[in-house]
DNA sequence: CCGTAACATCGACATCTGTCGATGCGAGTG
DNA sequence: CACTCGCATCGACAGATGTCGATGTTACGG
């Protein structure tokens, strides 16, 4: 919406630089898989944060464009309108996915360019394991 | 606490009649893995769901003490203590796993036996795969 | 047939969560 | 230096969620 006409500063397809640190906040898989051992009282709240990050349509679709994104990284002005909400909202859902490790921010220039973390994702992945 | 004592009804060891069935809800994988495709709106949507079900601590320890049980079911009068938490909030909590397809239960007498759906579990993890 | 035990449901309540408009703030630009 | 753009934060609000006590309901047991 607002990034239609003025072509000149940071355009929707603002499609340089892709570069981003790998991953500075890798979250530490906190836990046993749930069916190897039973979780104590802490590992669970640990992990029932972790999942929180994922239990809502606009993150998931966020952590998805940003993990198939060819460029590995994407500019937050490209993320509102696939996500049909408010730019407010969407930087919302980032900062929980960027507070779960999920995903990276790096500030360049006037934007802010987000990477998904992969090793975070399959952190989670591990903690679904099956017992053998 | 309430099932230390009376040994004769359903006394906490209330092991015997182990037999669930495999997975009669078993969910079906509604989406590509995360990070091989964007997810689409309706797709979130599910995942999201079935994400917001581990996205609670007691639920997490639920789901881990009936996937750890050497019988595979745990009676649900044997739940309640674990995760130290009322009858009514535990029954709650089985409720919204059962809802969503992570833990099937059978009726056997007075007592309602949970068991966990692995085939589930491993649904959600598949969401999470990485991308190749 | 009445009492009891196990589990689900109900009602109520405090808290958390998602959402948006308004605002603040830093970085470019003319 | 003033203006604009991009993004985070704030304030507010409606709706969802976790929790428990009380109450229902069903299955046994005497």
């Amino acid at each position: 919406m607002s990034t239609a006409i003025s072509t000149a500063a940071a355009p929707s397809g603002a499609r340089q630089l892709p570069v981003v640190p790998p991953q500075p906040t890798a979250v530490e898989a906190c836990c046993a898989p749930l069916q190897s051992a039973a979780l104590s009282d802490a590992e669970a709240a640990v992990l029932a944060r972790r999942f929180a990050a994922l239990s809502d349509p606009v993150r998931l679709r966020l952590l998805s464009l940003l993990s198939t994104d060819p460029d590995g990284a994407v500019c937050a002005c490209d993320l509102v309108e696939p996500v049909g909400k408010s730019q407010p909202t969407v930087s919302h859902h980032l900062k929980i996915l960027r507070e779960a490790g999920l995903v990276t921010s790096e500030k360049r220039g006037t934007n802010v360019w987000y990477a998904a973390v992969p090793a975070a994702i399959e952190t989670l992945r591990e903690a679904l394991a099956p017992a053998r």
